[in-house]
DNA sequence: ACCGTAAGTCAACAGGTGATGACATTTTAA
DNA sequence: TTAAAATGTCATCACCTGTTGACTTACGGT
């Protein structure tokens, strides 16, 4: 009597987006070589044989992954208008966990992979780099871009990876202030 | 005729330092899990099983790695004057190539590896985090010096992912400026 | 010059990877 | 209800990984 527990109803489209959400998280606390196939299905609940069939392999998986991602943009809001200080917000908030910086943990762990390295490069410039500069505007636009996109990736994976810089409420109210404050200065006109 | 070209003469010693630096450079481009031994070797210009023979295995291999890098308080002196624009100086260097900050993107490239993980978040704290946030004293001196770390850390790989922010002599010349300013603003009393 | 030992090479291993095709089961439609 | 289509499972493949032992080659002391 084979019997695997299975959870939800047989589902397509839901195993796929089951897989897809456990590709998302799991690339964004690793590599692209570092993730497996088995891991991905096991989180998803699903067999690891659904992943290539579903995806045709892992890499455009990933690609999905990639797709599915929010653009910066998005994340951030186009309004200048207080941009440094809901961003700090987002990024002390311990709630949050790098929930919201997903998509940049993401191109960092993979984007010096030799198989999806490019695909993410490609992904910063279009989706982050890209129109952020075109929302900040002015001169130098991308050069503060890229800046910014620096101070968000150095917090989010250092965050990441030490835990949590704040420990107290007070000190990250602190904290948030602060980064606040550096992140205006990034943004200012050169 | 088995005659392979060896370039350097029969030297232990030498060979095991040619695999500690190609094992080096390789493990600043990408995580533990993604550098392989015979990768390593080939860069070496010596033959895979010496790896593991000289070394013991690729995890003690990596722990040399490690304990071979400059501690943060090297690289970046003691001397609190001045701070910001050495760093800054040596983060936008374009004959750098990153090579400075190598041990910051073995940190990166490894901290999330299942391996090599906790090795490397112990080094982050033995080698970094602690005699910085001693050399920048004061009150929150560790919150400080992590913040440090993280802006370090994002400019370092941001631009060993998406190459020199700066293009031209002139916009490098702005850009360290504003960097040493943002540096300076970090380590600021909080 | 020779021989012992240090240094380097090669082939093979066990285990893990992504991928695939045959099979079993559930769902849907007639 | 029953057959066909859709969905999920399993066993297996070829390849790659780190590691090891047996082998060959080169060096240095006598």
């Amino acid at each position: 009597m084979k019997c695997k527990q299975t959870i939800r109803r047989r589902d397509a489209s839901a195993t796929k987006a089951a897989i897809l959400g456990a590709a998302r998280t799991l690339f964004a606390g690793a590599s692209y070589e570092t993730v497996g196939i088995r891991e991905i299905a096991a989180l998803a609940g699903a067999d690891a044989a659904l992943v290539s069939r579903y995806f045709g392999s892992k890499e455009e998986l990933f690609h999905e992954v990639l797709r599915d991602g929010k653009r910066g943009a998005d994340l951030l809001g186009t309004e200048m208008e207080g941009l440094p200080e809901r961003v700090a917000a987002i990024l002390m908030d311990p709630e949050d966990e790098g929930k919201s910086m997903e998509d940049i943990l993401i191109f960092l762990h993979s984007a010096n992979s030799p198989l999806a390295g490019e695909m993410v490069r490609d992904s910063i410039m279009e989706r982050f780099h890209g129109p952020f500069s075109e929302a900040i505007g002015g001169e130098n636009a991308m050069e503060r871009a890229k800046l910014f996109g620096a101070m968000l990736l150095g917090i989010s994976i250092s965050e990441q990876i030490s835990g949590a810089i704040a420990e107290t409420p007070e000190m990250r109210e602190k904290l948030t202030v602060r980064i606040a404050e550096i992140l205006a200065k990034v943004i200012e006109p050169l």
